[in-house]
DNA sequence: ACCTGAACACCGTTCAAGT
DNA sequence: ACCTGAACACCGTTCAAGT
């Protein structure tokens, strides 16, 4: 891995990197391979030489998108309790996601297409292996921490984006009383992970007796 | 409210419908205005004058999936805590979003737009506010409970259809152990919802003192 | 190995005009 | 009130052919 100086790898990551960009900037619907390959000075076709199809692309920007994640040493957090580290790893999830435009909505959809893997979820199995809680728990914790979070911020960054559009939509279905549920700062947020890292525990001492 | 017997009011609930029905045998991705046109013997130009964009079609058919549980009326829970509340809302909303094909993902971003109310936030508010829960927890709890529900049963769906064409794709980024996670049966989403409602029972134990 | 050029089979939406 | 016809400005993707 010393050999290679640089060896003309261009391209591949560097499509994924201006997608990013392009997405910050305009949002997601306006992240069509057309655009894509204007900004990069070359046919539409050209792309499809570096990914199959666009969904491998936006694969590839959600993996750039929840990198920051994925690269935090276990060791950072080998200090927390697992209680802790749940919060810790929903507010950095959402650090990532609140970083560039609509990459809540893009990183669900990757996400749920299997073509990414979970942001949070090597963390804190191995966390919570080192106090000894069983697998199965953390894995269920992992997933209601991830899905709650992304959900979240896709929610906070669909209003942002809509609320700089000017679009006020009068809620005409089913519960008038939905712009109180509107209510999404960054403090229910965290309220919503304690609650999270509250029922772990719950299922912790539940699961496993204390070593008295 | 009791003049009008039918008159010819036929129409917008009839398009909704039709799309429904759309969705559930082709697929999101198939149901597009012109398909839904040529399915009412209509051109696609027609809609627009029932609905002012796809989106507030969209809206109108997510309404539609989520019936179930807004005419579920609250006395049904009444006789539950708190705990079971959460367990059972969270039940019926997957049961209502794996009625159809792709449901969650259409729910999922109408719920994100504010196009379409919580389907559970007004029924556990209610229950909670009997136990004398404070609406700030009930509130949070919701929250949770819509994202990871919606979130998981998006999940579930996708790795349904995928399966059904063929497509199992190498997870070649970053966690080549995530095909573990893909264990998603309805019984770790029972469990995920126990520890939800876990979370919230400490909550309410912690902010409001017992009657003693 | 990497890209062009041109085409295929689609989209959502608008709007004058019909009845 | 409800719909047609025709157009506008787009999409993702394929594939022979170039260098």
């Amino acid at each position: 891995m010393a050999t290679s100086g640089t060896p003309r790898r261009r391209s591949r990551e560097d499509v994924a990197e201006m997608a990013l960009q392009l997405l910050d900037e305009y949002g997601l619907p306006d992240l069509t391979m057309r655009n894509l390959a204007t900004a990069l000075g070359v046919q539409p076709s050209a792309l499809y030489w570096h990914f199959p199809n666009k969904q491998a692309l936006l694969a590839a920007v959600s993996a750039r998108i929840l990198a920051p994640l994925a690269e935090l040493p276990i060791e950072d957090l080998g200090a927390l309790g697992v209680h802790e580290a749940v919060r810790v790893l929903g507010a950095r999830l959402r650090d990532c996601l609140l970083t560039y435009r609509d990459a809540s909505e893009l990183v669900s959809s990757s996400l749920s297409l299997g073509l990414v893997g979970s942001p949070v979820r090597p963390q804190l199995l191995e966390v919570a292996r080192r106090h000894g809680v069983p697998d199965a728990l953390s894995e269920v914790a992992a997933e209601v921490l991830v899905h709650f979070t992304v959900g979240y911020v896709f929610h906070e960054q669909q209003r942002r984006t809509a609320d700089s559009l000017g679009l006020l939509d009068a809620p005409d279905s089913l519960n008038p009383e939905d712009a109180v549920a509107a209510t999404s700062d960054g403090d229910s947020f965290a309220k919503a992970l304690t609650m999270i890292a509250d029922g772990l525990d719950v299922s912790v001492t539940r699961n496993a007796e204390p070593r008295a």
